[in-house]
DNA sequence: TTCATTTTGTATCGATAGGTATGAAACTCG
DNA sequence: CGAGTTTCATACCTATCGATACAAAATGAA
């Protein structure tokens, strides 16, 4: 453990003494994570990772730990990346909005052809073996945190009105997550946006108009 | 293959020569879905298998194949056991009796505490490695050809006037499939029949009305 | 009994899993 | 330059993976 000054981030430190790094850890997080994303926990072999990552085992080792710990920085990494979108929405006005961009946003996931197709948080470390059990409950953790957030969401707009009276946000967010997590698994199996976008629409059918 | 309840031996033809299997090859094919359920296909050892089933390796090998064979039966058993509901439900006179008993035979699975949370042909192998790909893209056919048979179903209903002209019958079993895997995520996340029963009810909320 | 056949249990196979020891290489500082 | 520090690359570790070789045990047939 290296002694840092009060206030000093490593990044704006001055240089450190000893070899440089030739390798950017934040492009080699990235390249995890897309490793991790396709295969899962379990599926993704440290010979699959440090070859994506284009680096060697010990360096891997040095700079995130183990395997674990890189699981856990890739999920912060993905959670504030491609799942930026849940956080956003709840930030949106009205209740609809909310659950429409939430939708959207899962829609659009697929867009991009140089990511692996459906969710990390959902094939990440569904069922697996006893050695990641801790992994499994973390993610499962944070499925049940993102239910959490956006129930309590549902609940400032049933205060406000912004949903009838006789709903109820606990069962709501209980199926809007539902839905989501399907359309994790259609994005595995390759649907595309526009399917997505078709499923959503149909699944926005079931909310409750005032 | 048909499907039996553990205890109900299946009946053996004439006896063969050499000496006679100590175990029960479709309760140890029970066993071994109960470990292929919980922990995924990768997660799954050969080790977890042979203690299940209470079989020495050689015995599984000789009975069964090797692992991926195993799996394949399991999955056949799983088919016509615990999905079965699936096929029985599409005989359903109307679109939306198939639909609501889909739906309800999926929140009902997890009524069985003996049995692992979720759905084997989601959380089977939905994210894995190189080496099980072949049992991954036989997993994801399985949940396409559901998709169509629901989707044939729903064609059939919209051609005898059960569902309005301008439904989608493609669409709606996208949706519904996508609820169904959704359920399946829930489920293994620890929902219980109660709380998938109420999903179950909101995402019937948007089915189209004739 | 004796043979042929099949299953059983033990012990093991080569390959790969995650994880490290080690020394050379590349930097900063004095 | 050397001293100190950190990373890099190779090689290796133990444990476990899926899969078998082998011989004893248990049956039916001769």
């Amino acid at each position: 453990m290296v002694y840092l000054p009060l206030g000093m981030k490593s990044e704006t430190a001055a240089k450190q003494p000893g070899r440089p790094r030739a390798f950017d850890p934040d492009a080699a997080l990235e390249r995890a994570m897309h490793v991790f994303w396709a295969k899962g926990y379990e599926g993704a072999s440290l010979s699959n990772l440090t070859r994506a990552m284009r680096i060697n085992r010990p360096s891997l080792y040095a700079a995130f730990g183990n395997k674990e710990q890189l699981f856990r920085k890739v999920l912060d990494r993905y959670m504030n990346g491609p799942l930026a979108f849940f956080g956003k929405a709840l930030g949106a006005a009205k209740a609809s909005d909310v659950i429409k961009q939430i939708f959207l946003g899962a829609a659009n996931m697929p867009s991009d052809p140089r990511t692996p197709a459906g969710c990390l948080v959902v094939q990440g470390a569904l069922a697996c073996g006893d050695a990641a059990g801790s992994v499994r409950n973390e993610i499962a953790a944070l499925r049940a945190s993102a239910k959490v957030a956006l129930r309590r969401r549902l609940q400032r707009a049933k205060r406000e009105g912004d949903l009838p009276p006789n709903a109820d946000p606990a069962q709501l967010s209980h199926y809007v997550m539902t839905v989501l997590h399907g359309m994790a698994v259609q994005g595995a199996d390759g649907a595309s946006p526009n399917q997505l976008r078709r499923v959503a629409e149909i699944a926005l059918r079931a909310w409750p108009k005032r």
